[in-house]
RNA sequence: GACCCGUUCGUCUAGCGGUUAGGACACCGCCCUUUCACGGCGGUAACACGGGUUCGAUUCCCGUACGGGUCGCCA
């Protein structure tokens, strides 16, 4: 028995394998990202299935960072994965910076380990060097058998899948070595085999990966086996695909978790998006508070199909929570993401007017870049938008009308909502119409757009002279 | 090319043999309104196709088509 000597490996097997005969050993799931770019919003989105799988049973979430391929991997790439899981809001119970004793989880400190299960694979006959000097693992004879949780139960012979590969020059298959690799010539070791060890030595039950690891499973399986140990419970899930249904690439729009770090989305939004993706609570509810996603998320609630990622509808989600904010928060969040655009447009204006005009803001805004559109609107004295102006321009009571309306707001004393109200009043009294009838002029000449924020309130918050002289300039430049 | 997986409105989805096929985003219309919105109400819009099974299929089975994934000394 190739056990007897390893004692600590034994020990863990038997530790989950008490998880699968049903006692009380707690669930631990995984997020095992490689960091060799980015966050991409389908890793954020596994490793929330995984956060939100291991929390709804109590149990445990560990991320590890997969970091075998030296010359691919970034420090960059690290700081962004920790980044955008905790902006997510998912912590992990083991991990790095947080070790269990199960640790270290970055691969790459991790070799004494991997010789170890690798010695006791030769010792088993399972695995040798091939003639170039990698080390490659002996694919069962047998078929084996992948039960996954989504996909169904379904059996692969290892040996005659693998005895072929397709050549995408000659677009056809040729020989092949079903023994893969799993230890490079100079040392390093590979993915499937890491992959495996870990999930065995971290005591890792239940893997909640991408569909796109679907026909990797059978090798994992394998590697189990020949490692002595039950391998988990495998549940793939559907991925998330671009606008035009191919897997999402760096270049689509929401591909990376930090564009909406840098967006100013709510993580709170985001992470509800993301959990639509895939899963439903399969009754009408779409906002949720995370603890109701937690305490309904398990496997029947998953889908089996791909989706296709929604920016539009990811920015309602934002919007509906945005509405729910305080305005202090809201000011404070729309703060912090002006300063992170390290525009210079917002350093111009004083404090109290800023911070009153984004109030007026927050109910019109989905998605805190819209600032941008909204801004000029306050605080740009020039320049009126052609269409909006060409409009007024064209009503022929307009110009009369606003003069009239002009003459009243410089009659206001206190100058305020209610003041101001009480002045178009004044001014639709003397006129003899409706306010709505020069509501849309007075807007453009304020603002300079046909649409934007609630008017009263925007005219307050601009400040009388500064609306005057805007009514003055603007009437003789549209009225010439 | 081989092997896997999938297929309900444009998109995310509910549905698990009998429903006027429901909700949400987006879109359109109406109402509300001092403006832009919000909101309320309503509308357009889907079971990929062909065979079975069944009294009856969106639901079950088999094909076809389409889409996706995988086939590395990447993860």
């Amino acid at each position: 028995m190739v056990w007897d000597s390893r004692p600590s490996q034994f020990s863990s097997c038997r530790r989950r394998g008490s998880v699968l005969t049903g006692s009380m050993t707690q669930v631990r799931t995984r997020f095992a990202p490689s960091p060799t770019g980015y966050l991409h919003v389908g890793g954020a989105r596994t490793a929330l299935f995984n956060w939100l799988f291991a929390r709804h049973h109590g149990g445990e979430f560990v991320l590890r960072v997969e970091d075998t391929d030296a010359a691919r991997n970034t420090e960059e790439a690290v700081r962004a994965i920790f980044d955008g899981l905790r902006w997510l809001g998912l912590d992990w119970d083991a991990g790095p910076e947080k070790d269990d004793g199960r640790g270290p989880y970055f691969q790459s400190q991790r070799t004494g380990i991997y010789e170890r299960h690798l010695d006791a694979l030769t010792e088993a006959g399972r695995a040798y060097v091939d003639e170039g000097g990698a080390v490659r693992f002996r694919v069962p004879e047998q078929p084996v058998t992948v039960d996954d949780k989504i996909c169904g139960s379904r059996t692969i012979d290892l040996v005659e899948e693998g005895s072929t590969c397709y050549d995408p020059e000659s677009k056809q298959n040729v020989a092949a070595n079903p023994d893969f690799v799993i230890r490079r010539a100079d040392g390093s070791f590979l993915f499937h085999f890491v992959n495996v060890v870990d999930d065995i030595e971290m005591a890792i039950t239940h893997v909640i990966r991408g569909g796109d690891h679907l026909a990797n499973t059978p090798k994992h399986v394998a590697l189990f086996e020949a490692l002595g140990c039950p391998p988990p419970e495998f549940a793939h899930i559907p991925l998330i695909l671009n606008k035009n249904g191919s897997k999402m690439s760096k270049r689509d729009e929401g591909a990376s978790m930090d564009s909406y770090i840098r967006e100013g989305f709510l993580p709170e939004a985001v992470r509800n998006y993301l959990s639509l993706l895939g899963w439903s609570p399969k009754d009408d509810r779409e906002k949720m508070p995370i603890e109701d996603i937690i305490a309904l998320f398990d496997y029947d609630h998953l889908n089996h199909a791909n989706a296709k990622f929604d920016m539009e509808k990811c920015q309602w989600l934002n919007s509906e929570y945005l509405a729910d904010v305080d305005a202090e928060t809201f000011v404070k969040r729309a703060r912090d993401w002006m300063e992170g655009t390290g525009e210079s447009m917002w350093q111009d204006e004083a404090a109290p007017t800023v911070d009153a005009a984004l109030r007026v803001m927050q109910p019109k805004i989905k998605h805190l870049p819209e600032i941008k559109e909204h801004w000029p609107r306050f605080f740009a004295d020039d320049g009126v938008d052609a269409e909006a102006g060409a409009k007024v321009a064209g009503d022929p009571g307009a110009k009369d009308q606003l003069g009239v309306v002009r003459s009243h707001l410089a009659q206001v004393e206190d100058w305020s909502e209610d003041s101001i109200t009480g002045a178009l009043d004044a001014a639709a009294g003397e006129l003899g119409i409706k306010k709505g009838k020069f509501m849309f002029g007075l807007r453009v000449l304020a603002t300079g757009a046909a649409q934007g924020t609630d008017l009263l309130p925007t005219l307050a918050v601009v400040g009388q002279e500064r609306i005057l002289s805007r009514l003055d300039r603007r009437l003789a430049e549209i009225f010439g």
